[in-house]
DNA sequence: AATGAATGAGCCTTCATTCAT
DNA sequence: CATGAATGAAGGCTCATTCAT
């Protein structure tokens, strides 16, 4: 396995392209080899098998992405401004690479216990930041006190999730970044008065 | 076709047990057929293909699921009232079969383009009812005029299936239900003051 | 088996429909069964299996063919007259019945050896009559004396057979009925000078 | 596909053997390939599927017996004397490949209109050098001018077809190469005096 | 005599992975 | 390092036949 090398994100990347385009179970190694421009058999010098492949895919992509968030977040005061850029970059992160978000959204999810457990521990470092604004916001008195970090968690994720995956769904037909201040709004005061 | 018959409902159940402890992937049509004591071939007597198992299973379940809930909701008078039913069925209703909800939560996502979009098409019924509920707040002030609807749900239904999904993941270790008033208190006034 | 009952030829003229509409390895028994308007299970009261089937249709078919040529060729007089009586009747009996043409030429040939082992006895009775024209043509000295009789016989009925699968395979596009005497010329004088 | 690899031929022979041997419909693709001694996937490197395994059979050795027979009949100066040639050639070849035999009389018959239609395609090369020696006899005023080529090549065809499907079902007991003048004179002069 | 729901054996094909070159 | 030909396990579905009613 050698991660650094050239090979490796050629792989990656071809992989993005073939799964967004052909779906999870269309995507055969060997499809996924053409488009790299190697051997069937070079994959496995790479990967230890295909689940591999789309596991590092998911690492690779979600990597550099909470990286990015975590940048941002940094330079924002508020929680309030922090959910906020939280939102708008998960939904411009997708909005830039529908084919990452077919993968993410759609594809992904084609899989099973085993492999779906270590998808989870990837997106835990993304959780873990939006865990990290919730506590922020509660120190912070900005969030409300009785709230429970871990359903708060669950309720900003799965609303995001939820309309990116509308939005996948209904083909990017609609702008999902200028969503993000009204998706903020709802997050931080409900849909009650 | 013979949807009314005792057996249909039979391959049914033994759908549920087989795929919730297998996994769809590895429920063979022979082993659900074992697990409802008919022979392979009668299965097909009942469903078009291995496919229409699986979305019937849902569809079977959802109808009940939606006529409840729909029943309960009208027993209410207020908005946030239905909303607080809303949540508590639809944990209880999984709670009460774990099974199914693995089905549900996991193992129905692992189906191509063609099959998910079989499961939106049951799924909207479900979501006209949420959709219903929010127009109901709106129309009696009781939720905020700006929120968008379409968005509202999706905070809704995002915010409920991830918790389902979380609970499902971690081996149901709690109690879901009891969480239903910190669930409804937080779609209403969000995790802002 | 009760083979002079009226639904053992409702059966039979079913099974002539759908074979030739269908194709042989399209003909399900269930098929047959729902064009003769009976039970599935009534067809086995009528006859053993499927092959069973199959094979009646033929042997009823073919009898009724053997016993009007045979009739017919009595009447005349000469060998050639005989010959050419023989051709416009088999050309004659198929023209009419294009369905029972395709079975006959196509679908029947479809059958594995048991099958056609039986076909074989059943065609034999039409051989005999063939046998009998050539050995009274060479009684008589219209024929040569030096043709072997089952050499001419397999010269006059793949003759015969090949003209009627050409014009099945061309879809019946033209008459079959007037190349009768131009094949009888070729019968009797070759293609030689 | 790679129709010249060594491996090609091996599966094409080892169907040869198979098919003889146990018929087309009990030719489990398995079967063949333990024949031809490769793994029941490598089948698929050399053929789209099991059809393809048989139309491949017919045509190879199709196209080397039209190859060999069409050099031979150029070497022959009149129309009888090709005839002779090609009815000898035929039987020849078939005798010396009696499983062969079986296939092209018996086998290749039980299959379905596309699979006969492709099959007919790879014939019609057959039936052109047919239509060829019939159209050189009557140009060179050895055959009548009267005859229909049609059906002259189908007399010709149908006649040698009929005598070897006869030998073959008779178990190839007598001689069949020896038969070949016979037709020939048959095929020239007619049953007639 | 007639029904038709139920049976269950049987097989082509795909594709992740290996390994000799 | 790279190749790609070869492997072989695994399963959804059909349909002739049966038999309880």
């Amino acid at each position: 396995m050698k991660r650094n090398k050239p090979k490796y994100m050629q792989i990656i990347d071809a992989a993005v392209i073939v799964i967004a385009e052909n779906g999870f179970h269309q995507s055969q190694v060997s499809k996924i080899a053409k488009q790299a421009g190697v051997a069937d058999g070079t994959i496995y010098l790479y990967f230890h098998n295909k689940e591999d492949i789309l596991i590092s895919v998911f690492r690779e992509k979600m990597g550099m992405f909470v990286h990015k968030i975590t940048e941002e977040i940094e330079k924002k005061e508020t929680a309030s401004e922090k959910l906020l850029v939280l939102i708008e970059h998960h939904f411009k992160n997708l909005s830039e690479n529908p084919k990452l978000a077919i993968i993410t959204q759609l594809e992904l999810r084609q899989s099973n216990k085993e492999l779906r457990q270590k998808i989870n521990d990837v997106l835990k470092d993304y959780l873990f930041v939006v865990d990290e604004v919730i506590k922020y916001g509660i120190e912070r008195n900005e969030f409300t006190q009785i709230v429970d970090v871990r359903l708060t968690r669950q309720m900003i994720f799965g609303t995001i999730d939820e309309i990116i995956t509308n939005w996948v769904i209904n083909e990017q037909k609609y702008d999902l970044v200028e969503l993000a201040p009204a998706v903020q709004r709802l997050l931080l005061n409900g849909c009650g008065k």
